[in-house]
DNA sequence: GTAAATATCTACTAATTCTATAGATATTAA
DNA sequence: TTAATATCTATAGAATTAGTAGATATTTAC
């Protein structure tokens, strides 16, 4: 129940890219510096945001990161999950792809799959109800109120 | 979010003393063997346990452990906090000890704080919905279409 | 009062996961 | 052809989680 690095970069460099103001294309560099993400490290997120459709990327000169989809159709459980995974408090309580537990003999069984899955849903549930449009907006109004230098402080 | 080991062995132990027909005493050992939970990392959770107030122990010859609080009072919540700490996404937006990010320069600012805060009783609220009570009986229920053998089977 | 069974405490080790870095390669535009 | 960019694979370092070891304190029964 702690947000990881990984998915923290993520917020942090898609509410850059969809930042009021900010330019079509913005390079690795430029995210990296903007909202103060270790480079490499930065890399590895992009690749998943991309891998899940949330970026879309363009090689060379002048080349960088968009946002490929509509801030306001971007949850932050699909942010999260792009880049952490899915949520699933015990493998049999995957949403798509549940296997048994290692000390369960079958799915079927297990006493807590189904409070497990209830507990996701809820989880699901609350991290649905933030769109990245909100997240660029709070981000905005934070930055109003302090100085364009603190783009990255989440 | 992942159910971590500590609280997965802390469910099976509770279940444990709450099962119907379970002695008013339960020695570590006992729960150990019955639960198939390692020995020596079951007395931290208990003691964790014991901390938080879910149980109450007696030493000596005929010494263990028995629940504190009755079944339907206690919620998944309290017991996993009890052994992995509040649900915090964020440290600054921890329900009880709010403390700036290391990235923030005030936990006012921070303009994920509110959403983060919001996500965490949603987590809560999910994880209320169950009681131990609650898990006994699936436990329980499990077990009549399973046989006794599985006790420990999450 | 001694022995046996128990919980408690402190410390350590092992395994795993998370975070970050390194370096080579491919692509594009000028 | 060069410079700026993304992409890929591998690895290192740090932190957390999981599990183990051994000594100590407490209680009951004899």
């Amino acid at each position: 129940m702690k947000l990881s690095k990984k998915a923290e970069y993520a917020l942090r460099a898609l509410t850059c890219l969809g930042a009021p103001g900010a330019p079509p294309v913005v390079s690795i560099q430029e995210i990296a510096d903007q909202a103060n993400i270790p480079k490499k490290f930065l890399e590895q997120v992009l690749l998943a945001l991309k891998k899940a459709g949330l970026v879309h990327s363009s090689r060379g000169k002048a080349g960088g990161y968009s946002l490929h989809t509509a801030p306001a159709r971007v949850t932050l459980g699909d942010i999260i999950q792009a880049v952490d995974g899915p949520f699933a408090p015990l493998p049999c309580a995957d949403a798509t792809a549940p296997v048994a537990c290692p000390d369960c003999v079958s799915l079927e069984h297990c006493w807590l799959r189904g409070v497990m899955t209830e507990v996701r849903q809820a989880v699901v549930a609350g991290c649905e109800q933030f769109t990245l449009a909100d997240l660029c907006r709070r981000a905005e109004d934070g930055r109003r109120r302090v100085g364009q230098a603190l783009m990255y402080e989440i």
